[in-house]
DNA sequence: ACGTCCATGTAGGGACTCTACAGCGACGCC
DNA sequence: GGCGTCGCTGTAGAGTCCCTACATGGACGT
């Protein structure tokens, strides 16, 4: 019935506790009991159910919540159509960035928008590892994030609206006196024995170690994990083993002291992507921005084509 | 912004004048138009221009009216997705209908609907000359129009939901004494020379009689022209001229009195519809109506196929 | 047993939107 | 041209609705 308290039962829905959705609409978890409650009413059958010391939707409670969702769609498409009236993609967008992901797109992306102006974009880093990223999106309205296989993630492919922004190769990263420096291109089986910098549990670049290790016929020998590719680069740099890193912000600070080398016969390569929630996908700033990043991924892609042109 | 609001938009770009859309939502145009304003300056551009006493939308307006459609939708279908999960398809239904529409079709309709229970359904009928059919939409939850040709006509396809519910054909109504009776089927030729008792201006069958003349190569002689089908009958059936009924219902008390033939070499028949606002369609208790609708809709065909099997 | 956390009631204040009434320009009729 | 009608808009006030502040009560962990 009333849009309003539709919305918080789809806040509700994301979230799970009447007290975070308090928090994230501005309100008193009062407040919003009391709506949740007249909905319920209206609807004529309970939508939550306690647990513990909180609560959960009901079936109904959660098909409810998902048509909302449609609702904020279309309500967030007029929104914008109007916005496109005016000519006017004016508005604050907030965006969460895995560190790497920020480091090559933003500042061009920051540079494309003010270029248009009017548009502020308030954009911070995330740990990969603490942050659970497709849940970012009810805080942010964009959300970088990557992954090795787009098919095996577990995103909410329905709930969030991705926009796929380019696709990056992973590169094997050596110390420039090892031994496999000279090599064109390397095949799998040139890392058995190599020590590995790895990455921690469930990052994307572990997967492909783990298809490397397939490849190869013999398990890679990760003797660090490091979340930050800086202190990756430090250790290959150093001589203390071999990492694997994507190549177009591999590098950085120790850019003379690393040799980046192509691999063959694996699919190694991450996918970056724009994650949102359907409404806010609507949103004309938000559209602005997300061409803009789309905008430099091209042009970073298309950079690096020329200084390092596409393997067979 | 405000779904209430945006609603008052497409109410007045449907009705034409704050006045009207006052008295359809049950509010004083005072109040319309303070709402009016507010979304005016929320929009940031005029949404309205003065135009003699009255005012009219500008290009701005009715495009944000129409997004308020879309809105509308997403917020019926949310309801009808709860009075599903509560199997509840309970409330009112207006609708409004050609006069031999609701004849044939809503006394069967409602029988259908008492066997499901809770569903009240108010019918009217309307004068075809005078109406406007698509525009009762704005009043009726479904509307029973007819025409000639889908294609040809000039409803707002995109504005307007329309369901088929069937295609009944067109005969040729005689007095039992005429020459012509004991032909088993005619051809246009046959009708030349014979004095026609048409409809008004405007009707759909004008059409058809326009196209017998086409196929004829001569034009008809209407010598009367009648709207409602009881008088043209009695025409017929006392012998005065001859005329083109749907045959379903056609005969009524002159049944015994009137031979309706086949006529071959022109598409002669009329297709009837139920037409909807689209966010009015997603309504549970109106998609059960139409339901109904259909059924009996195919109900009155099969009976008459058995009847009067399907021509070449 | 106690503190904490979370949801939920109650009372009251504030914002919003409606009605009643008046004003004003446009149109048409005489 | 005067005058009545029609339609939109402004102002003041009343009613409704929603939110905050505060208190209550159950669930969990120590």
């Amino acid at each position: 019935m009333d849009v309003r308290r539709l919305e918080l039962l789809r806040e509700l829905a994301e979230r799970g506790s009447v007290t975070e959705v308090a928090r994230a609409t501005h309100r008193t978890p009062s407040a919003v009991s009391q709506q949740l409650r007249i909905l319920e009413r209206e609807a004529g059958l309970p939508l939550t159910e306690k647990a513990g010391r909180g609560i959960v939707l009901t079936d109904a409670g959660r098909a409810l919540a998902r048509s909302a969702t449609d609702v904020a769609v279309a309500i967030s498409r007029a929104s914008a159509l109007w916005d496109e009236f005016r000519n006017d993609p004016t508005g604050e967008v907030s965006l969460a960035t895995f560190p790497t992901g920020g480091q090559m797109l933003l500042p061009g992306t920051i540079r494309r928008l003010d270029a248009v102006g009017g548009l502020i974009l308030h954009a911070s880093d995330r740990d990969p590892e603490s942050d659970d990223f497709p849940g970012l999106t009810a805080d942010f309205d964009i959300v970088l994030a990557h992954t090795a296989s787009p098919a095996a993630t577990n995103w909410p492919a329905h709930e969030l609206a991705a926009v796929k922004l380019m696709t990056e190769p992973l590169d094997i990263a050596l110390p420039p006196g090892h031994p496999l420096a000279s090599k064109e291109l390397l095949d799998p089986e040139d890392l058995i024995g190599e020590r590995w910098i790895g990455v921690p549990w469930g990052y994307p670049f572990e997967r492909t170690i783990h298809d490397i290790s397939a490849a190869a016929g013999s398990p890679m020998n990760v003797v660090q994990r490091f979340g930050d590719t800086r202190v990756t680069e430090a250790f290959v740099a150093a001589g203390l083993g071999i990492a694997i890193l994507p190549c177009y912000t591999a590098g950085g600070a120790y850019r003379s002291e690393i040799v980046l080398k192509n691999l063959r016969g694996v699919v190694a390569e991450r996918h970056i992507f724009a994650l949102m929630r359907p409404d806010r996908a609507e949103r004309l700033a938000v559209r602005t921005v997300v061409d803009a990043l789309r905008a430099e991924a091209d042009a970073v892609v298309a950079a690096n084509e020329h200084r390092n042109p596409p393997r067979a």
